[in-house]
DNA sequence: CAAAGTTCCTGCGAGC
DNA sequence: TGCTCGCAGGAACTTT
């Protein structure tokens, strides 16, 4: 569920309680998430600095001042919460975790003050520790397309990546080598926005050539315009953490399609009611009429 | 029950 | 004919 603009808005809340701050304690109080936990994870973190937390796509990279990078995936239900003296906030209003305390498997003590706590009930998510001059070859980041908010993504590049494919635009946009960062929710909204059906061939987005057209430039700005209000409204609130009582993202009351199965469609004019169909496993929202 | 992100596997069909 | 490749679909991981 945390896509593009939810990671995004984890990494902005988490600032200030990790950069520059030295990792003062770490508890992992399981062996392991996803995966098992790096050999020696704890050593290799406790005493370290962050020296900047960045993000590529649905990841986030903290550079340690050891040489290696902390590589973290917040899967499907992973989330951060910082803590200082008793009162918790959450990073960037994303995420609030259930507040139980079950789930939290790594806790970071920072020099900052805060802490920091990785609550994953699904445990989807992972932690892998890589040295700086690995990175260009770690498995999970070189595959990954350009950075749709990036300079390395726009309608001529998006064209030629698109040129002969076959597949849907649903499915070529939820490829990760495609563009990077998008899932389910922000690939149906994008989609919506440049009134383009999900089922349309991805190929129809060039020419002959690889050359965008006007439904390629309408779709690369597209995805831009509605990554970045999510960012704005603090990302999205997503389905399975309605129950929660802590601070929310908004986006979610901007989904114009995402899980709004029957709904009038949002569009001027339009007649449209919204549809669900399934989409190589997935659910997609579309309006028939004016995505076409 | 289905939903989520990622990776991996199988099987089909198109095209060479 | 037989091979490769792209693509669809499903399974797996886990929990609410």
């Amino acid at each position: 569920m945390p896509e593009l603009p939810e990671v995004e808005t984890v990494r902005r809340g988490l600032l200030p309680a990790m950069e520059d701050a030295r990792i003062l304690k770490v508890e992992a109080r399981r062996p392991d998430l996803r995966f098992p936990l790096p050999k020696d994870f704890v050593k290799r973190l406790t005493g370290k600095t962050v020296t900047s937390l960045g993000r590529r796509a649905k990841y986030l990279l903290a550079d340690l001042s050891s040489g290696e990078v902390l590589l973290m995936h917040l899967g499907m239900s992973g989330s951060f919460r910082v803590e200082n003296s008793g009162k918790s906030q959450t990073p960037g209003e994303f995420h609030y975790p259930r507040g139980d305390g079950k789930h939290d498997h790594v806790i970071f003590s920072m020099s900052s003050g805060y802490t920091v706590i990785f609550n994953d009930p699904r445990r989807f998510g992972f932690m892998k520790l890589i040295p700086r001059e690995r990175l260009e070859e770690e498995p999970h980041l070189k595959p990954l397309g350009p950075e749709p908010l990036g300079n390395r993504f726009d309608a001529e590049t998006f064209a030629q990546s698109l040129q002969g494919k076959k597949t849907s635009l649903k499915a070529a946009l939820s490829d990760q080598r495609i563009v990077a960062g998008l899932g389910n929710i922000y690939v149906c909204e994008a989609l919506h926005r440049a009134h383009l059906s999900p089922k349309r061939r991805a190929s129809t987005l060039a020419d002959r050539k690889g050359r965008p057209n006007e439904m390629t430039k309408a779709l690369a700005d597209a995805i831009r315009f509605v990554l970045n209000e999510a960012i704005k409204q603090g990302g999205s609130s997503l389905r399975d953490h309605r129950q929660t009582t802590g601070e929310l993202g908004y986006f979610q009351h901007h989904f114009r399609v995402y899980d709004r199965e029957g709904t009038a469609c949002s569009t001027p004019g339009c007649r449209g009611k919204i549809r669900r169909i399934v989409q190589t496993g997935r659910s997609t929202f579309y309006c028939p009429v004016c995505q076409r």
